[in-house]
DNA sequence: TTAATTGCAAATGGTTTGCAATATT
DNA sequence: AATATTGCAAACCATTTGCAATTAA
């Protein structure tokens, strides 16, 4: 077993969490697929094929479960779905999302560049601020060539 | 009839669209309304109270008519319900959502700081971008007060 | 052993849609 | 008259939940 696995394997084991297939099956699909932003359907999908049996609702237990400890991020653009993404520290990182209105597409841009923002809202507002989300949307740079 | 509602029928009749005593009834609430940000049920039932025969179909159509003409803005904070908000210069000003998460309270805050970001965003992607979205969540100075 | 987890099927709930009736232009 | 709009009820659909059976610890 792999390190990060041991790793999360404990993590559960802390909070009696079980390491049951079915959650490591799950991580298994979302370890591949750093770079992807993957529906619930898609995981459900593609952790099916190792692990036929699995119901979606299992999935969705388990999605909850995995952004509980941090492992996973649950993104919200759009009206219908939620997507996911992998958090390869498990620990609060901010990045930001640039959306392709054309391709659906989804960029992480990582500076965080908000500290200014933050300082303002603190000043003006007194507000004792613990999350923040940007989401940017445009036309990608393909897209564009293609007359986006 | 205001000049501002004069100004909104005009806008309906160049794109063909009626003026109806619904839509008229719904517009109301939501000017009256200015500061708060209501879900569609809260415009639905404060519509009734002027226009009893209306329908909860009708409230989500208007809606949408109303987002497309840029007359009122529709937010995405939390899972459940849809927000919105009225936009007094029916044009596309930026302003930020601030979020308190024990109260539920929302802020605006209308200085725009993203010009730096948009600019690194666009230099670094090649991102055409046209729209953006900040949600900053904490706790309010009176919850904080409170033991938030 | 025992408490957590699973899979199934049914429920949830905000929002959308088909349609025939009605109202605006 | 022609077309847009309405209200109703039913559909939609991602997500959640109740529950009895199963499994990890």
């Amino acid at each position: 077993m792999s390190e990060k696995l041991s790793h999360i394997k404990e993590l559960l084991a802390e909070k009696d969490y079980r390491f049951t297939p079915q959650r490591e099956a799950i991580l298994h699909v979302i370890m591949q697929c750093q770079d992807d932003h993957l529906t619930a359907d898609e995981i459900y999908r593609r952790t099916k094929e190792a692990y036929p049996e699995i119901g979606i609702a299992t999935v969705y237990r388990t999605l909850e479960l995995f952004e509980t400890l941090g492992l996973i991020n649950r993104l919200r653009f759009s009206e219908e779905k939620a997507l996911y993404e992998f958090n390869p520290g498990y620990h609060k990182h901010y990045h930001h999302h640039i959306i392709c209105l054309r391709c659906g597409r989804i960029l992480e841009f990582n500076e965080d560049l908000l500290e200014d923002i933050e300082a303002a809202v603190t000043s003006s507002t007194g507000f004792s601020i613990v999350d923040h989300s940007l989401a940017i949307y445009g036309y990608c740079k393909a897209c564009q060539e293609k007359g986006g």
